[in-house]
DNA sequence: AATGAATGAGGCTTCATTCAT
DNA sequence: GATGAATGAAGCCTCATTCAT
């Protein structure tokens, strides 16, 4: 009875993260395939198959929701990059690569934009941890000189500020592979690559990251 | 008796026109005065001193006041750019100092970074203004040899996209001009002005933007 | 436990029930007492003793309840019809004791004209109790000779057509038994029963519907 | 100048009369062109080319139109019918091909429908002026025995509704001519007139009002 | 007479949150 | 813990009518 006892409450424990999980994951569901517009409790608990007072078991108020979703997007985010790294030696390759894979297949980021908005108010901050990634990314093509070894912040808003144009533009039927390539390469010339070889990189990891192209490494 | 049907019509005009100011620099005032929250029509039409329905005479719904609120901000914004520019001849600074400018206009009105996200859903290019004056710049600079001839398109991204990031943190309050001058020399890199130069330019134009500098030019 | 689950769903399935009940018979009462001017949300639902945020979770919108109103008074209508026709074997006779009784039912209750009116620009036909019944009746009349076997359309055209038109008089408070029986035999002899006949059926039904005449049948 | 001032008065009423017949053709061109939603004084005068206020100086009150509107729509239906029954002597001809012409011409009738809710709590009475019309048919077909001598009123609710549910098939798109023909047979059939008869003079009615039997006597 | 800006009552709808079962 | 009906504050929008010019 005694182990009974406790099983019973680990059990219990593991069903509560689970549907912690759910409504999470249902209300980042919910956001990317209908937009911000429908971002409400309503959507997210038909969606989580959970009854609207279930909701209020978990998260005290909308806004505790926000924040927790800031924590799991970002985190969500950065858990698709590892794969993708895997037997690309050169960082400015690395970087081309990662940015052509984000760009073809990685739709969520609208919710971010969103969610910074929404957590304007409330008390913790967003939670970057695209920094450390890419400051992993730009040190090592630093240590290799590779990279100039520019302000992290000034390089993740370069960065990041052209892939949400491209996001934007692509909701808006205007981007191209062609255009995608060019602004690739305009990153990487202001990270320290020649305007030439910047282009030929972005070229060969857009095949790769859109799985065309031979180069790309063995992955499971 | 006819003279006063056209002086009554300049009159009508006259008045529906500051009655659109009016509503325009109501809205502006109650959201940097009490944020974004309250941000809605009952409390705009109270600060400027008119009714209810005297707002749908001007704007049909929320999201037009919006736009025009973008567009006025814009406008505001670039109308202070000109005396500026006044005697600055190089491209690379040009651009800079424009880049600056803008940027500190918004970090001392948070609520544009907002207006600019808002009207992001909307119809139309959110900055068309800006666009304009950075194509004629970049052209400009492009045919004296001080810029790279990169695609339009992609050299846009990346600076309407580096724009949008600081706008971000400037809500998130983690933008500081330290930042901001890294991140327009990487962008002046891009575009082919020469690392070290770029640095030194964009500091020029940050004094010079933000008034604190012997470099700017006189203005009234 | 698990019966808990099974009651508590039950027990809140007839919450709901009775809850969209009342609104429906609060609106009636509304609408009835006080006209079609007082027929708003607000009112009804101080009627029916409920919040506003009640109405919506039965009705998304407020044409919604017009169609919910249309179907309950026409089932309402319809229900009363069955007992009225026991014993009545000629269809002749039985359409028009329907179409009697119908029409006086419009008359007793005004707002019924003005809910079939409201539902015109709705979706779905106006009152497909109706027209399953008088389908019915018809085709039994066609299978003994007592109609010509015309075109149902043109058929359904002629009743329903008249039918409204009275529902128009009884607004206009223009309608008179008299006429109804004229107009009836008028659409009997269209269907092929003789004119004097067709006045003769019609006047008996007359009596039959509205409760004068011996010749109604044991109702409970 | 006692002349002029004369003059002068009477082109002020022609301009006053000629205004006042602008809003109301205006008003009921909006209805018909865009529905009973968009009847608001806004629509009307725009269509009207006048302002708002100028409204307020021809109407005292949106019912006082409406009651304008009652009476013009009558009129002007009125007036579409003399052409049609030139040449014409069969009273069950004049009306079938009537039937057939307002069908296939006349959309105005929903605002009718409209008019009679809007007027609902208003003093006067719609004014039935095809009663007198449809009154003179009749008449003409008793006393030449063409016509049973059915009730007036009966004989208008028979033909006006089944009118309307035309006019909502035809909106609805499910209306046919071969339809129309079979209804309008019923009709006569109802009125007196032998059923085989009645079908051949529908059709034949039919081709005389669309414009395409050579039995259309000439018109200009 | 004509104008059209201003009015404000009145209506519809949303949605985070509460609470009895 | 889970449920879902009920809540009501808060917001958007319409439009007949008024009135100073």
């Amino acid at each position: 009875m005694r182990v009974n006892l406790a099983a019973r409450a680990a059990n219990a424990e593991t069903k509560r993260a689970r549907t912690r999980a759910r409504l999470i994951a249902a209300a980042i569901e919910v956001i990317e395939a209908r937009g911000t517009a429908a971002a409400n409790i309503e959507d997210f608990v038909t969606a989580a198959g959970v009854s609207r007072g279930t909701f209020y078991n978990y998260f005290p108020t909308f806004d505790h929701l926000i924040q927790a979703l800031n924590r799991q997007t970002s985190e969500d985010a950065n858990q698709i990059l590892d794969p993708l790294l895997v037997g690309i030696g050169d960082p400015a390759a690395r970087l081309a690569t990662v940015i052509h894979r984000v760009m073809s297949a990685f739709a969520e980021q609208p919710v971010r934009a969103w969610l910074v908005l929404q957590a304007e108010g409330l008390a913790g901050p967003p939670q970057p941890v695209f920094q450390a990634r890419f400051d992993e990314i730009f040190s090592s093509g630093v240590a290799c000189g590779r990279f100039r070894d520019v302000d992290r912040w000034a390089a993740r808003d370069l960065l990041f500020g052209a892939m949400r144009m491209v996001q934007l533009e692509i909701l808006g039927r205007q981007a191209t592979l062609e255009r995608l390539c060019h602004l690739v390469a305009l990153i990487l010339t202001a990270f320290g690559v020649a305007p030439a070889e910047a282009e030929e990189i972005s070229r060969m990891a857009a095949l790769a990251a859109t799985g065309e192209g031979p180069e790309r490494p063995c992955q499971t």
